[in-house]
DNA sequence: TTCTCACATCACCGATCGCCGATACGAGCG
DNA sequence: CGCTCGTATCGGCGATCGGTGATGTGAGAA
């Protein structure tokens, strides 16, 4: 059996605003505040966004002062990395095992 | 620059019952009906969800009689292996880049 | 202590989604 | 031809989502 992957984990990085920042993270470990002025986007909703993030287990928090940085779990994008390149090979395999009509 | 992903594409992967149909279609390429048993979901649910991993570009149909066969397309599903494989990279060494408190 | 700032949470509301039954359509069979 | 079957589309209704302003909280600065 293939590993399976939370869908959760997809559908937190299926949103344009979270990929971004989920791109923006894999440069550079950042603050809410940094990532308000990277995106542009309020801070409640900011906040909200990196809650389903680290819901999700893409995030870690490490609180600094008073600020609060993000970081990424590569570990986390690397599963879903192998989880995809195990589809995609199985699929390339799959394209004669053609069930017959019922 | 990274390569992009469309957004739209890791949402269709990201609920469940889609998920398992792109797993079955990674073992054989099947039909409606065929999809209709494995899943045990009604044939209108699964035909919309079809329809949103046709759009995302992640199925091809195949027409064989008055049967519609599907197949994933492993070009979409290796390109998001690797999409995640750069970000995950990236994220490991983005651990010590941390920008200065504002 | 009091104030300020960074961030989180809450309640609300409009938009969108998911699933449904009904129905349309087209291909093959009688 | 008419009928059946496989599949797609439509309209709807309830649920969930996404963004908002208001507010809470806790840590540092004054």
């Amino acid at each position: 059996m293939l590993t399976s992957v939370d869908p959760d984990v997809i559908r937190a990085l299926g949103d344009p605003l979270r990929l971004r920042i989920v791109a923006l993270l894999a440069r550079e470990t950042l603050c809410t505040t940094h990532l308000v002025e990277e995106t542009g986007a309020r801070q409640t909703n900011l906040s909200n966004h990196m809650k389903v993030l680290r819901e999700a287990g893409l995030v870690e928090t490490e609180p600094c002062g008073r600020f609060t940085y993000y970081k990424l779990k590569p570990e986390v994008l690397a599963g879903l990395s192998d989880r995809f390149a195990e589809l995609a090979a199985s699929a390339r395999t799959a394209a004669e095992n053609k069930r017959a009509c019922p």
